[in-house]
DNA sequence: CATGAATGAGGCTTCATTCAT
DNA sequence: GATGAATGAAGCCTCATTCAT
């Protein structure tokens, strides 16, 4: 039919991916991601309009393909070790979102429209943690006496607790520790 | 009242933290600031040849006045959730801290000797944490057998939970729940 | 029904003309006249290898067939006011020429050419008139104790003049009496 | 005070006008107003924002201008002449309206203002030339048994007559004894 | 022919920054 | 010091146009 296509969507997404984490949010224009691809700058207009719109789109496909993860957690015979452990695997999706402030939401529809639908998957990805730790077997070990929102918060905050030269499994066994044990040994311990 | 034609570091400094608070970093430039202090954007340059040097000037004096504020929490009578209520307070560091990476460290000398001193106090504060952690009477209550950077690292990350409807006190209180015992109920209390 | 493949030149002029009135020439490109059409743009280089091209060819078209029309005019019992009423039918050529100094007609030489084309066509039609002004029945009638030219273009002028909420032949009328008689009351009227 | 302006509000009007009568409303941007102007093209942002609103700001001031002096014109001795003479002279307004259809008028809040300013100042002008035509003495000589608007759009249409190679002065007797007696010779006066 | 893909040219804008007063 | 003026660099974006299939 016609020329073949020398970019995709996922060529697409994966420079924008790249581009990001080395070089910063900042460093992210349609120039820089041309260069990177080897290709005319217009020719990225010719998928996308805007540069919100290939980003947010982009982190649409990340954070679904995230949240679709959780479930798989959930089957684990410890859900919340599972959570964490999916979150070290996920890490830069943490970092991705944590630019979307500098997202101008205003660039167009389409933008504001991807932002409504990320808040909504997030909405989602929290919701589904919440399910784990009230229902099923694994929320009778799990206190209730804190709301849920600070529970969800807590383990959604650990994705920010550095590596710091310890393999994956490591840092996932000793955050578990403390998010189940605490951090103060226990008075029964001390019996 | 006429707009004052003469600036001082104080205005420059607060002008610099609203701005970026209400607008982002994105937002902030001489210009958007020139606006807010009601001078010319040339009169800026007076005080800083680039707004990097501000704005990294800006956040060593806030980072400054934390960590110094860490010693206060160490008498506290549960030093941890002195901690946790420090971050509470001081939540605006962390968000301007956060933009670091889209600081241009390349823009002059001063800058990046800013940079390594903002990195130093960094240093500081996670030290003086690990004291706490690590000695006095508090630290026989807290386990050491998980990595000082990940006990130090969890007190850091609970500054992104949200507090979501509730009042600060509520919000330490049940953050240091959860630190201090863990998210899960203990053996010990189901017996 | 599903969108042609293919496009014939009546479409072509068909959505040209449509496409300017309705948005005006600045918006008028090959792309908007590809979605319009339902083609692909490329497609339409396929006829016309510049939009210039396109428009003019279009123009002279239009042109030709409402200079044709003048000489029924010439028989009608009243040809000036023939002229004024195929005015009113034929106002969108006023638009459509309205835009010839905005076309480009350095394009191609196949543009200046048919510019060159369109010109004679307007000497012709003002040729047209001033025939029906000089010579026959009518010409009697009519003063020739003003030139020509201005003559003429006081009749093409009174295609500038509003309609403004009357019908056709009442526009006709009025501007035909005017036209005819003048604006001031005649002193022989009022004796 | 400081550095002395190289361009001034009238500078920029004399060029933004020149280059839209010399090379038409297409070629003008800030690029070549900037050439024009011996300065650099980012030079003119700091005088207006976008070129809709240095256009159409110049556009008011040649209308409304031109609005004061029909005042004038009443108080001719034959102030419909005086109009006609009005409109010789100020021709060039004319073909600056010509472009309104073209200006963008989505291109910013202050564009849309001075389009309505425009519009109003274009029904002031009506309104002005249609109490000359129903008031007054010289009101007296003028049919009322045509429309206002149409007897209005009349006298506004006349503007587009060419002058072909006559004097300003012969072009306005010609115009005006059309205008006021009508193309045809007079009944009485073929008595 | 029709088309999807790629591209270059050209215009738009925003700022940081310098400079003369 | 404060300022208004001017500017260059850099990014944004839209099309016309070419080309291989």
């Amino acid at each position: 039919m016609s020329r073949k296509k020398t970019i995709d969507r996922v060529d697409l997404y994966t420079a924008t991916e790249e581009l990001i984490l080395e070089e910063g949010y900042s460093s992210f224009h349609f120039k820089a991601l041309a260069e990177r691809l080897g290709v005319a700058r217009s020719t990225i207009y010719n998928y996308y309009d805007k540069k919100e719109e290939l980003i947010t789109d982009y982190m649409i496909h990340l954070l679904a393909r995230s949240v679709e993860r959780i479930d798989d957690t959930a089957h684990d015979p410890e859900p919340v070790k599972g959570l964490i452990r999916l979150w070290s695997r996920y890490a830069h999706i943490h970092q991705m979102l944590q630019i979307m402030p500098y997202i101008d939401q205003e660039a167009s529809d389409k933008v504001k429209e991807n932002v409504r639908r990320m808040f909504q998957l997030f909405m989602e990805m929290k919701e589904k943690i919440g399910v784990i730790l009230t229902t099923g077997e694994e929320a009778t070990k799990i206190r209730q006496d804190v709301s849920l929102s600070t529970r969800i918060g807590f383990i959604m905050a650990t994705v920010q607790i550095p590596i710091q030269g310890m393999t994956e499994e490591e840092w996932v066994d000793e955050v578990y520790t403390i998010l189940r044990d605490g951090l103060y040994t226990k008075p029964t311990d001390t019996r």
